[in-house]
DNA sequence: AGTCTTAATATGTACAGACATATACATATT
DNA sequence: AATATGTATATGTCTGTACATATTAAGACT
């Protein structure tokens, strides 16, 4: 059986999304193998391959070579979020964006920074605590350790012109990082540089970033209550 | 000049990547063209075309028809977070799982989950708690919403058996879904239902899935203190 | 000067054919 | 029975060519 014609791979993705949707391919099944479907589909292989491998990232589909390709069982989707750059992320919604430094000093880390930054103990920090604001109040603050050996330049940066990470993102590219998000309890000093009260739950993000195995910064972001973070499947 | 074999376009890409990295190619920096890359890395166009949607939809390259590819000034930078499943993430851990309903009942929804999963007055739907544990201690719990009308077979389910997320996701596939990530705090009936005192910080995710235009479900996730989802950019 | 048309160009995609590679399954060996 | 080896197969990828499409830039025409 020959579909009518289904030439480009954004078709066949569309095709093979509804057969996955309608459960004409039900989860678990083995579907038919990319020569086949491009004989039905009246395109060439690699057509195919590029639809399915779309797919397959997305998470609906599994593929293994030889075993074939089915249909996800437990479809782990994915969301993808696109890390905030948090001056664009308030002057995306017209508010103003303004930024303060709170304070910025070479300091001794604690342990837990120490070894969440894969450090000896011979490099120097820099300690730099600032606060985001959107339309004059509080947006989220930053607690921020940077490793000088890595990013020597950044001694000589004015911080009252270019926030922390503005400087880092353009100056300091990293290979690789991790992130994590977590629920934490404002205590006093956060809820000062804040402007709430103690006590609220706030939303946070710790990244740290990496040079292939050598730590640039490792970064807290504390928002202001109910705050959200939103993305799509 | 025509560098050593670069023939396969994970090559292409490693070799792309560290001329971002090491600034060779700098940010902002129109980079040559396919055509011109190709040649120089000794392998076909498709290749190095690979290779350059590969990095660019990493979002350290823009790429625009005509105007070419040049490396991305302040790289917004994309993690992508696989949603959950808990059963396994637990069971990942080599923690035993296993899972309780609190109630499951027909009631009428609150106004903010009727506007949420745009509905008119007209559906019914199933009001679903739960909670999951992790070698016997709460993990998470779960305030779930099920629109009847979409998924009508639910109403036989066993869910002592199988937990309402499961069956949905094997039953009930959904096109696109839309997430949130907040914190909130711990308030006298989530905190009992998490064996927890009141006024912790949690971390929360509320997740609507959908069917084209129907919605299926709303489910509200509440963790564990101290719970962290962790990924990598 | 301003507007429309046209050509040039870089990426986007399709195709057929070929080879590479992982791996499930069958078969042979210990 | 357990282990090693071989083979068939589905996906993974590369190539060279071709055409599609978006978009810039130049030129023609008000």
């Amino acid at each position: 059986m020959t579909t009518a014609n289904i030439n480009n791979w954004k078709a066949v993705e569309a095709e093979v999304l509804s057969r996955i949707h309608s459960r004409q391919w039900e989860p678990g099944q083995l579907i038919p193998n990319e020569s086949d479907l491009a004989l039905e589909f009246g395109c060439a292989r690699a057509t195919v391959n590029r639809a399915l491998r779309s797919v397959a990232e997305s998470g609906l589909l599994d593929r293994k070579r030889k075993a074939g390709t089915r249909v996800a069982t437990n479809p782990v989707r994915k969301a993808t979020l696109s890390i905030p750059v948090i001056r664009e992320e308030i002057e995306s919604r017209n508010q103003t964006y303004s930024y303060a430094v709170f304070s910025s000093k070479i300091e001794e880390p604690p342990l837990h920074i120490r070894a969440n930054m894969r450090l000896n103990s011979s490099e120097r920090l820099l300690h730099h605590q600032s606060v985001h604001i959107a339309d004059g109040k509080p947006y989220v603050i930053s607690d921020r350790w940077i490793n000088l050996e890595a990013v020597p330049d950044i001694a000589h940066v004015d911080f009252s012109r270019v926030s922390a990470n503005e400087w880092l993102v353009a100056n300091a590219p990293f290979t690789n990082g991790d992130i994590a998000f977590s629920a934490t309890i404002a205590n006093d000093s956060i809820a000062e540089r804040l402007g709430i009260k103690g006590g609220e739950a706030l939303f946070a993000i710790d990244r740290t970033t990496w040079n292939n195995d050598t730590a640039i910064t490792a970064v807290s972001l504390v928002f202001h209550p109910g705050y959200q973070m939103r993305t799509v499947v």
